[in-house]
DNA sequence: TTAGTAATCGCAAACGGTTGCAATAACATT
DNA sequence: AATGTTATTGCAACCGTTTGCGATTACTAA
């Protein structure tokens, strides 16, 4: 798991204790399948197996402390949190699907221009490292097709 | 008051019953000031000075359904739900502040081509109806500024 | 290696928001 | 106006998430 490395070094720097429940947080997520977020709840579970103590608020601020030094990202899939390890090769963004729960990747140049437009326009500057949006995926706009069909 | 006329007309077409809670919620969204939008505990306070048996769960028990009959406009600010009358003239969308906690109103063409884009890439259909996006606004970008000149 | 100290933990209580349920009240029918 | 039906209410319990606090433990420096 060399993937760790860097963020364990990441913590010490900045002066943050090396706790088991941290490493045991950091190794979950870092072992996610499916496009590599996990619910809250999925981490906690986990956790809990490899070490019965462990609590969610400690979930809940370990992984708070992980994506304010940047080693995860966090992921708002519906109404619920979902924490993935931070892209090395840039940042990503999500888009959501509200029938089938996927999610699906979406590179950051297809939102530059939307920035450059609030900015020239209002002088806004928008939050978007860690945009998702929702809607429909096209196999699920297909199967919803085929149910209208049948009726 | 001519402006609930519409919405409880709806109510009653809908077969929904016209109580007294719902028409006060109605009376005080559609009385809000400052961009027009209100959180929900601020309409409930407002609520609760008009008559105390007030409880939270009707609140968003009512403003849900205004939702559901397009009377009002569900927008997330921050973590928190807003709320405010549906604008007459077409969907707009929101630009937060989060120095200020000022929201801006945006015009959906700014979105439409974002839209585009998703469909035809992706196929990808997104929920854009309520967006909102947080960010810093141009006043507070300016502010925030000046307190790095001084130092 | 041990002792000191501050960050971190587990617990429990609180938060904003939602839901199940028995009591109430709006409306339709007479 | 009195009645029956059923949507709606107020309450309390619950959900996912956050926070305060006293006990614990990782690290620092001797």
């Amino acid at each position: 798991m060399i993937k760790h490395e860097k963020a364990i070094e990441t913590l010490r720097r900045k002066g943050h204790r090396l706790t088991p429940q941290r490493l045991l947080v950091l190794s979950i997520i870092a072992g996610a399948s499916s496009g590599g977020h996990m619910g809250v709840d999925e981490v906690f579970q986990a956790a809990k197996k490899a070490y019965p103590y462990m609590d969610i608020a400690t979930v809940y601020r370990t992984l708070h402390l992980f994506k304010e030094l940047g080693v995860v990202t966090e992921v708002a899939i519906g109404d619920r949190l979902h924490f993935e390890l931070t892209d090395p090769d840039g940042h990503h963004h999500h888009m959501v699907c509200r029938a089938c729960n996927g999610a699906f990747n979406l590179s950051p140049h297809y939102l530059a221009e939307f920035r450059d437009t609030l900015n020239r326009e209002f002088g806004f500057e928008p939050d978007l490292e860690h945009f998702a949006v929702s809607g429909v995926c096209a196999k699920c706009q297909e199967a919803d097709a085929k149910t209208k069909e049948i009726r």
